[in-house]
DNA sequence: CTGAAAGCGCTTACAG
DNA sequence: CTGAAAGCGCTTACAG
């Protein structure tokens, strides 16, 4: 059984009285070509309907214009915004884009990475567990593989890789900063899975030294699964202590939402009792009640850097390593208020 | 210039020591084959990491092995959670999943099922504005070129056509329901734009069903934008007015958030002066502040579900149109309370 | 059970 | 400026 019947190069060939090769010429605008037979190809092209098959092209060419998209969760909005400003540029740029998720599960990034390889895509956009790590095989295989890729949110690129992120420390140091001018002393921070998450890492060298440049006692930090809905005992029994911390940093908006949730539950109010600054700035953190206050990465924008980035890889434009390191900024919410006055406190 | 040098079929069948025809055989276990070079085929090939180049195959068997999906958006957590279904049932079957959204804008419906097509996809799985409108152009593109598609969310397939979705109008008829029994009386219901879901038309008429049945008065429908930030002025006129109502059903959780955050700014709490009930069942629901009443659509399955139709089509095991209705529930939440007394009521 | 050959739909030197 | 031909990497009748 052959192919379903589609119109090919050769219906327009002969629709428009010229050799294969002219109709191909004229199609990718490719080499000269005389415009009356530049035009005759395209109407007939036009009137036919007529899709170059990709696969014949990909056969011939070794490039798919298809890249891979691999992110821990599309759940999280975060990367479902910031999979928005991929798939925008590489729309304009004329790629499709293959998506798959890992599931925060670092195990499964290799095998993931794998397949796309498998695949054949031009390229791959990413975010890993861990970019510096040894045993981050998915970048090994990559390399190996002679595969041009981007990472997205991680902060390190290889000897010869690219990187689009923000400067994760300084981004922490200033939700630091936001809750110490709201006169918070005791802070806290609640991460998730810190072997999931290497900007996590670095959100918490730059609290921890922020709080340790303003005199603070080192802030307790818990984390927490990503996945899982509850975040812990180790959580509860920090808030429920009577010193407990007045300000949480979260590593992520997604941890915020299930913090303010939690310390309800434990009868503390926010921003009350605690308040409350979340990281990634997705939309819905504007929406709840109290709003979120949060630093705000620009997800959009970082997708298509990463798309731009990429296809000067793809085209061996640019080689070497590359990083864009773009702007954040603090966005201010109601789950962040002044400290309780000592008599408030226990 | 050429591909890039990558293993082929040929090295792994010099490898072996046999033709091609065997390593091609042997790798896709079609045909019979001797054991023992079977295992030297398998072995020469392991040894080699070889991939079979999928345009090869695509361009001789006229698959893919890659479908499309389209949603409105990937922001709105309903449909990544869709897409997570979809992405775990297609890699199993080994295929690759292309994902494009339209930004609730139906307009570009067609265009991106033009572009899913021209990459020669072996399926769609999609959720148009409008699945009845003979304006769905996309679905007659779809048709045209007989592209196997099934529809996601939405209810109603063509003559040739496939759905999963739930029901939507028993769905919304659950929600007045707990709204009802609750004690409110003066309900009303916000919307997306209708022009963008028709998921919304179908939620409405249950609801004002229910409410008639109820014998209450008529609820006001009040439509918003699904992207912007606001709800407009007819929201605000509504629950700024005196009689205001007490239950207010949100067509998509997303729309509850934003509901929920408006009536503060207007100085009404939520349970305390109007219960609010969504629809979509996202995670993120359950961590707000108030947490939210909702129905819960099972996404995940239903991307798994609408996996599963696809590739019937694909491989042609089943012909005709074919339609799955899945369960949803009513899931409690903080958002919905008891009615105010009429003494609260202005 | 295995191999030689044809052919899927393109692009691209190479002649002319 | 245009065409004939080769070839990208596979699968699949067809012989043997």
């Amino acid at each position: 059984m052959q192919a379903r019947s589609q119109t090919t190069i050769h219906d327009v060939a002969a629709r428009a009285g010229v050799s294969i090769a002219t109709v191909s010429r004229s199609l990718n605008a490719t080499g000269v070509t005389n415009a009356e037979t530049l035009e005759r190809v395209r109407a007939a092209a036009k009137e036919l309907g007529f899709r170059p098959n990709p696969a014949g092209r990909a056969l011939k060419t070794a490039r798919s214009r298809v890249i891979g998209v691999m992110v821990p969760s599309l759940r999280n909005p975060v990367f479902a915004d910031a999979l928005a400003g991929v798939e925008r540029a590489a729309k304009a740029a004329g790629y499709g884009v293959i998506v798959a998720s890992c599931g925060y599960e670092p195990d499964r990034e290799a095998e993931i990475v794998e397949s796309l390889i498998a695949q054949r895509v031009d390229g791959l956009i990413l975010t890993v567990a861990d970019a510096a790590a040894a045993a981050a095989d998915a970048l090994s295989r990559l390399a190996e593989a002679g595969m041009p890729y981007a990472l997205l949110y991680n902060e390190i690129a290889r000897a010869d890789g690219t990187a689009v992120g923000i400067d994760n420390a300084a981004a922490a140091r200033s939700a630091a900063k936001a809750l110490i001018e709201a006169g918070h002393r005791r802070l806290a921070m609640l991460a998730g899975d810190f072997a999931a998450s290497d900007r996590q890492i670095r959100r918490r060298e730059g609290f921890l030294a922020a709080a340790s440049a303003a005199g603070l006692a080192p802030p307790v930090v818990v984390s927490a699964g990503f996945s899982e809905a509850q975040l812990g005992p180790a959580f509860a029994a920090l808030f429920r202590a009577p010193t407990r911390p007045t300000g949480l940093f979260c590593a992520t908006d997604m941890l915020a939402f299930k913090a303010i949730r939690e310390l309800r539950d434990f009868g503390l109010a926010v921003p009350r009792d605690v308040s409350v600054v979340g990281f990634d700035g997705i939309g819905i953190g504007e929406w709840m009640s109290p709003s979120l206050a949060t630093i705000v990465q620009p997800n959009g924008e970082m997708g298509e850097t990463a798309f731009a980035f990429l296809e000067d890889r793809i085209e061996k434009r640019i080689e070497g390593p590359r990083t864009a390191t773009l702007a954040f900024h603090f966005r201010q919410g109601e789950s962040l208020g002044p400290a309780p006055t000592e008599g408030d406190t226990p």
